[in-house]
DNA sequence: ATAAATCTGTCAACTAGGCGACACTGTTGG
DNA sequence: CCAACAGTGTCGCCTAGTTGACAGATTTAT
């Protein structure tokens, strides 16, 4: 559990902010706790506000007519989300769902736009974010187009691994990824079967263990190895 | 051809800047000519500057290993280029080059980061240019995992239509397309055979007529209906 | 302790799209 | 005008990944 002020000055987003602004954020935002599986958001709604995940994990994700998902993003505590509907004022890209028993900070959006008029100078603390997103969306639109199955599963490991890792192992460094082969898959853009068969395999070729709900990785050379 | 002044004038990037900073600008930049199939910059290259482009084209790209190429975005005169690397100080993502001969508008980056560190504020112009961008890379990223080809293609064209459009039919309206459609593959990360049949596909079906180099939309609202 | 739910492993049949090949058409440059 | 080049249409074979099905393993809830 993370508190309310920790949230607001953990995250990069508002850590190089000025202490008056963080103060005035603070009065203004209120706490939302979450059942599991409950709507943040949806895609298509008006932008309201800002959302800062303090306990549990939000799933931000798109789906198609007919049902499928595409699992875009894990957000964890201490993370922000719904900036860009905050910025440019269009709807909500994704849909923004509890995983679990979620608190959530929320803040108004129309004091943020009254602050951000106030002092514009504050918008370059969003441009680090935004390159960051857009950064890793174009190596998503990369990946899809250019390379196997085998290398983009590799290099979302590695990248789940440094967002989300946990260390299981007592060693000091994150080897555990928590999330059902299906999740895997759904962020992939891929059947389930097509994931748990690479796993296999990369199981077989020592690199990583599998067990129920998570996977560990145990030669993260070897997996930087399989890499375009 | 567009001259200096309206390239950096023009753009919504620069269009909302105060004037005295327009005329810093144009006094730092400097017009480079390309030859077809020049180099603008190179993926991993450092970010020594922004790019306007002025004459010509410019092709964004990623080429992988085994010589496979996306292309990511066309650069028309008017648009800009290499400014995320500007903001975030990281290597160029994409490989640049000149369709054609090529007039661009270089500023160097050491110029623009000391305007922005003198004047923070200008920060904002940026923001509506990368949620744009980065709603636009998430689009990509979602068709890929849960559209079909049918699908993409349609929306592609729709969008290409729009940016750039050419009214050859004195209709006042945007209805042509010119790219081959070897280019168009590779926009959707797909072989031209597979878009060939697509294409053909939409022109038995009356929705577009295909010619040397260029396919022009007959009916937009067929098209929109293909979309997901 | 047991039932329900969730997750994993692995079939076999199917399909979209890849790749190579080649003929043909349109364009451009000498 | 002709040669070289760029772009298109269409084969047929092949592979990666889909879909559906089902059994076994692990976890959670009662």
């Amino acid at each position: 559990m993370i508190d309310k002020r920790q949230i607001l000055s953990a995250n990069p987003l508002l850590s190089g902010l000025p202490a008056d602004v963080v103060e005035q954020l603070m009065a203004v935002s209120v706490v939302r706790t979450l059942a599991d599986g409950q709507c943040v958001y949806s895609q298509g709604d008006e932008g309201d506000g800002l959302f800062g995940v303090i306990q549990g994990r939000v799933r931000l994700s798109n789906t198609s007519k007919d049902g499928k998902e595409l699992l875009v993003m894990l957000v964890e505590p201490g993370d922000w989300i719904g900036e860009i509907s905050l910025l440019d004022g269009l709807p909500r890209s994704h849909d923004a769902f509890a995983m679990g028993e979620c608190a959530v900070l929320f803040l108004p959006r129309a004091k943020f736009d009254s602050l951000l008029k106030a002092r514009p100078e504050l918008y370059q603390h969003f441009i680090p974010m935004l390159c960051r997103k857009l950064r890793l969306a174009l190596s998503y639109v990369e990946g899809a187009a250019l390379f196997s199955l085998t290398e983009r599963l590799a290099q979302r490991i590695l990248e789940l691994l440094t967002f989300y890792g946990v260390d299981d192992g007592g060693s000091g460094r994150l080897i555990d990824v928590h999330l059902p082969q299906e999740d895997l898959a759904k962020m992939l853009g891929v059947s389930r079967q097509a994931i748990s068969r690479e796993l296999k395999r990369l199981e077989t070729e020592g690199v990583i263990e599998l067990s129920y709900g998570k996977l560990r990785v145990l030669n993260k050379a070897a997996l930087e190895r399989e890499l375009a």
